[in-house]
Parts: structure tokens; sequence; C-alpha cells
DNA sequence: ATTATATTTTAGGCTTACCTAAAAATAAAT
DNA sequence: ATTTATTTTTAGGTAAGCCTAAAATATAAT
């Protein structure tokens, strides 16, 4: 069985990996996680003789397949447990994240492929993030950010670039949620802010760090 | 915060207080909780420091005011997790145990709450046990063992003196669950061991070891 | 190419929760 | 009342996961 701790590791390692790092770093890695390069190398050797991931020396690492697995699973749990949380038990997107942390090192496989099915099954989580299924197959859908769109197109929100608490809840009270429907209006050149409407109707101003943190799949 | 094993050494004080000890000796700490008496030990004075328990070296622990709170938050956790997974994720009444000792170290208020709700309140667990409210406050039912009544005396199911899965496995394979009515039909002097009906129908024969763990209200 | 800076690793320590073996205290048996 | 047996505690050690400080390696800058 793997510790709370080595779930953590390999989850930090493939959240990493999929912002775009080839290899990861001892010290992005220790950002991350909150510890000290000097600790993360004490882990990585730890990983490296379990064979979850691939470590040499000042090198960086990767992930092994059977590593990539094992993060999934654990994404798989936390995603589920998110979706639990809103859906069941009536949290809002921005209240979910911590205690999914726990709740995703629960070890039992039926709990889990059980909570998938009370669940019917969702494809995403509540931030639009997509769930492995339970062989820890992910689908993405692909996605850009609001802010890289022209004058006048349109797109579906789906999904969020910045996950934090203020960001959400900033989206919540400008009435941006999963699933609308936004057009863009105007584009300020000055400070590459934008105009837009929600389901072609409420007005709303957004900076360029906000744009860039909306996900959306352009329409036509 | 208080740890996973701390909060384990509470829940087992708790319950071994529960059974009748009104001093919980180390060594049968020990057995509970499946260590070492010297790790016991050694687990008792920090417990002590933190003011959860009353230890006098020698002389066995009770809880504080403030340690039986904290186990009762814990009971309160495991068990509506329990009827959660039962009620909701179609686990068996001998399949929870397990899953329910890791769900009960998630901390979480707003979660513990909401599940309460979620579930409707209920008042016991899969099992017939009570169910301490948010306050830590706790109705026990009275409650006998079915081998303690007279023939012709009727009484409905409402819990088990035993939680082994083998036992509950036993028990639905019987059709005796909770809330049938079960009545005396016969009591074999040799060995105690007793003849029933169920919901005034299905006959039943139960050793004394069997009526021992079943536990009833009679009726009237 | 060498020096300076930044990153990573090693070395040695700490805490939690466990262990064994030996000592101390309590309880039981004569 | 002593001796014997049992229980509990102390003493000293281990593994996991963290730490700081120093050494080794890699990267960047002249």
């Amino acid at each position: 069985m793997n510790s709370y701790t080595e779930e953590n590791y390999l989850k930090a390692i493939y959240s990493l990996i999929d912002k775009g790092e080839n290899v990861v770093s001892t010290n992005s890695l220790a950002t991350k996680i909150n510890t000290k390069a000097a600790s993360v190398t004490d882990m990585l050797k730890k990983l490296s003789d379990k064979k979850f991931i691939n470590y040499q020396k000042y090198q960086g690492v990767t992930l092994t397949v059977l590593g990539e697995q094992l993060a999934l699973m654990v994404i798989r749990k936390h995603r589920l447990w998110e979706m639990f949380l809103v859906e069941k038990l009536d949290f809002k997107w921005d209240e979910v994240h911590d205690v999914a942390e726990q709740l995703e090192h629960i070890h039992s496989d039926k709990l889990i492929d059980q909570l998938d099915k009370f669940l019917n099954f969702p494809k995403t989580d509540p931030h639009g993030d997509p769930i492995p299924d339970a062989k820890g197959k992910l689908k993405v859908k692909k996605s850009i950010a609001l802010s890289k769109l022209k004058k006048n197109d349109t797109c579906i929100m789906i999904g969020v670039a910045d996950h934090s608490s203020s960001f959400l809840q900033f989206l919540d009270s400008s009435g941006i949620t999963l699933g609308v429907e936004i057009k863009i209006k105007k584009i300020i050149e000055f400070d590459a802010s934008i105009q837009i409407t929600l389901n072609k109707q409420l007005p709303v101003f957004l900076s360029h760090k906000v744009a860039k943190s909306i996900l959306v799949q352009p329409l036509l």
C-alpha cells in the first residue's frame, strides 16, 4: 500500500508535467508540495525504488506508467469526491478542495466505483476538469483561454486554469459558471481587458488576467 | 488538530468503557488497538498532556469530558459514514467497517453536518447503534439480548452485540434484520438454543451463542 | 574557459508512533 | 507476610517524513 505522502508526491508530479514541464525538478516539486528540496530528494529515492518514477540524480523526474496510473487513480478519487460534495452535500465549487484532498486518500475500490455510479459516472468535476475512468483513462476536452478569442467570437465556458477560492468566488459573483455562453463584445487594446455578454444578455467586464484563466470551447 | 492515531486511542478507550470497564488498563487497550503495552504507555502520556484522559501511572485511564467529546465525534462520523455506505452506495452491513474506519478521520465540520442532513439525520447506524448528534449527545435505546427472553415473548430486533462480518452475514442469510418481529417459540434447555419465528412466519433455530449477540426490544 | 550563481544532494537531526528487553510496581498465591 | 506472577513503565532503538547546513553538481555569465 502507498502512503498518503507518496500519493501526494505522485499527484504533484503528474500535475506539474500536465502543466507543461517535460521533466519535473526537485525545486518545483518542493514548492508545489510545500516542503524543502532535501525532503523531496529523500522521497524521490523512495518513489524510484518502488518504480513509480524515472529518476536520475540531478536530472529531474518523470512518472513511470505505473506511477502515472497511481496518480490518475488519486485524481479520479479527488474529482469524484469534489463532485459528490457539490452535487450531494451542497458545497460550493470554491469549498471542495481541502476536503477532497483528504478524501482522495481513502483506500477502497468498491467505495470509489460505487461513488462513481451513485453520481451517474460524471465526465468532469465541478471545475470542468475531466475525471479519469475506472481504468485510469482520461478524456481531455480541448479548450482555450477566453483571452485568445477575437471580437464577436462566441464560446461556452468549460473550465478554469486557476482553482483558487478567490478566483472561483469572483466568477460566481459575476455569473460565470460552467456552460454559460460567452460572446466577446469588445477588446480594450490598452490593457487587453474585455467586455463580454453571458447567455446573450448580461454584460460583464473582465481583466486580461481573469480572461486568461477562463477556459472555453469556441462555437462554430 | 488531533492525529489519526490519537483519535483511534480515544475511540478505543471509549469503547472499552462502554463495554463495562470503569477504568481502562494499558493491556486491554494494547489488545484492542493491536499494539504493545509499551506503545500504549507512550500514547497515554501524550493524551494525558493534552487533557483528553485522566491518567495516573499504573492506575489505568478514563476519558475527560473533552476526551469523551472527541471520541463521540469520531463515533458520530464513523456511524454516519456507515449509514452513507449502506443507504447510498449499496454496501452491505458487513462490508462497511473498514472503509468507515478510514472515513471517520476526515476533518471537516461542514462535511459531517451536511452528510447528516443528506442522510436525513439518522438516529442509528446500519447495525442499530445510536449516532451521536452534532453536539455529541447520544440517545441509547435500551435493549436486551434475545437469549434473555422467555417462551412466547415477542420482540423487535434492534441491534447486534457482535459486529463481525461472519456474524452479520449469518444473520442476513437467516433473514434476521433490524426491525423484524421475533417470537420465541421454544427454548431447548439442554444447550439453551432457541426456536423463533420472524414476522410471525418463518421459523428459525438459533444457538445460544447467536441469541446472546442479537439485541432486541421486548414488545408490551 | 573560468568564475559566479543556482540547484540538488548528502549528512546529521528531529518528531511521531511503533518496537524489544529490562526494571519497577501491583496483584495473586502460598 | 513473603514469594511468585502479572502488569505497567522506562530505556534505548527503528522507520517515515520532515528539517538545516554543508558539499556536490549543473547552469549562467563574463
